[in-house]
DNA sequence: TTGTATGCGTTATCAT
DNA sequence: ATGATAACGCATACAA
């Protein structure tokens, strides 16, 4: 009667190929071998179907090839994409992902922080909404929008350039007079430079505007009471508007369409994200698209860096603009 | 000068708390020992701010809290919440999520299986289009729509069932000639059932439909002729359409409005599967609903089950319809 | 260049 | 109930 199969070790490989333990060890980590043992090895190994047990080798060294991924959900677009960019990056490298759902929560973020640096991966990288996310020295961790100071790097959009640009093509398509909306998280991040983007470019332009910004918990509908405060004679005092993402503009396109008021004809509008239907159909507006793949590479290959290496506290990546159905072009 | 400073293990807290190192093991696990014990023990994993090893454990107990979870990707929709709704089903339970991306190529399929089970994670969800995957005895794998067999256990929503309903919604509203469209992979899986549901209640309410299917490659211009052949005077053969997807619904509502008609006025239709736009705010269209949630959470409960015992080879899970505008009602 | 021996942090099996 | 000790599978320093 054969014992309950377990899978081949080392061991097992070495008494097959009749050489050393450490000969196999060497074999199977690529360090160079007299070429007799190393066929011989091979052959054992194809022969058993031996496969390295990570847990003991992450336990021997220490390193795991596993990143943790923290973001809030993988519900909403821009984060599904944007973790799926960052898995695909990290096969690429043969690392694999584990992923953990903040929910926006901080108290969960820093636990799963800490969850993550207990289970000794080899790095984390999170999008956080926790301003005073504590992190250990020993792990790499790398940011996305949100800067915790030069100790941590952070990987982001252009989000001040976008704002900048969202608000030129607006002008370029012959909008006069501007308004910004978006949903000020109170807390600083980078998202909140495309604010600043957008305000320096109508200046810059000499064109005016105005914004509304909503508080995190109040309801949408206070845009709705915006824009109505704008609405005279069947006319919106402004031509365009620059929301500050595509869901926002998504819901806006929704607002005026009830109010009677034509996109792009009376008002153009553009978003921020680059967000499209089913992942990979259409734009829900025209829109400033954040680069998902640059963003990712640049991520994981901060967080692989060795650890001694410095890396760069703030990495904003170009965006673009394309069009999608609510502006002229 | 300090040593390099590494994570306290059971040593230090036993040392520390004046106790065996077998008396630490069992408090960190939850196995009763002296109260007096138990304190000195709980004082010292404080004070050191000691963590288990999550690598060492998992050398020794064979058991590591990780599910490994392969889908094609985390871009469409459907998968991105139902891989959401299982990542938080499996931390409920304490379990960590290794995600990977199969890209629907089978050899990635086969090959991450097969990585998983190296990995010695506890147990496997996948949603394959491989339709020869093979796993090894060893792990607990379960399958999301496609049925491998009765010895792989396989959790869906019951198609057949939503095609039915959409039929008799479509009826409802006033249709009487349906059609369906799909996008037929040539490999049979569980969402086939989609087509055989609506073909059986429009039989057996006496209404005549058609259907095209599309082979996998194939452009999507191919619904265009299809409709352009059954289209006369103005006016389409057909005054219900159920598609076998939100993505494919999608799609056509735009063909239709490109060709001047009018949904749900001049034709209605149903998609499958309740997808929303950025994933919580409207539905693209009147649509059969999958219960994500329900799906996520028999799939965790099965994968979980302890080796030994039996577990359903298929679960088919029930849809319900909801209103999303292409539809009268 | 190859083989041997030790230890990584835990769990589990024993005596005590 | 507690404590000493032997694995678990691998890497590596060191000896041959």
């Amino acid at each position: 009667m054969r014992e309950e199969k377990t899978a081949p070790t080392m061991k097992d490989v070495a008494r097959e190929a009749g050489v050393a333990l450490g000969t196999v060890s060497k074999v199977v980590n690529g360090i160079p071998v007299g070429e007799e043992y190393r066929l011989r090895v091979e052959a054992a190994i194809e022969k058993l179907d031996y496969h390295i047990n990570s847990y003991a080798k992450g336990l021997k060294s220490g390193r795991t090839m596993v990143v943790a991924v923290l973001f809030p959900n993988l519900i909403s677009p821009f984060f599904s994409k944007l973790v799926n960019c960052i898995n695909k990056e990290l096969t690429k490298r043969n690392y694999r992902m584990m992923f953990y759902a903040t929910d926006y929560n901080p108290e969960k973020e820093q636990e799963y922080v800490y969850l993550a640096e207990h289970q000794k991966v080899d790095g984390i990288i999170c999008l956080s909404y926790n301003p005073k996310l504590r992190v250990s020295e020993n792990v790499r961790l790398v940011s996305i929008d949100r800067y915790f100071g030069s100790q941590i790097p952070c990987v982001a959009s252009d989000n001040y350039g976008g704002g900048w640009l969202a608000a030129e093509k607006l002008v370029e398509n012959g909008c006069r007079h501007l308004a910004m909306l978006r949903i000020g998280s109170p807390l600083p991040h980078e998202p909140l430079k495309r604010k600043d983007g957008f305000i320096a470019a109508c200046e810059s332009m000499g064109v005016p505007y105005m914004q509304k910004s909503l508080e995190d918990g109040m309801p949408y509908t206070e845009f709705d009471d915006f824009l109505m405060e704008h609405f005279h004679d069947g006319k919106l005092e402004f031509d365009g508007i620059f929301c500050a993402t595509d869901s926002l503009a998504y819901v806006m396109k929704g607002t005026l369409k009830r109010m009677g008021i034509r996109v792009p004809e009376d008002v153009q509008m553009i978003g921020f994200d680059g967000s499209r239907a089913f992942g990979d159909l259409d734009l829900y507006c025209s829109t400033i698209v954040q680069p998902m793949e640059a963003i990712a590479e640049n991520c994981v290959d901060i967080v692989l860096k060795p650890k001694g290496e410095r890396s760069p506290s703030l990495i904003c990546l170009p965006v673009t603009y394309e069009y999608g159905g609510t502006t002229l072009k």
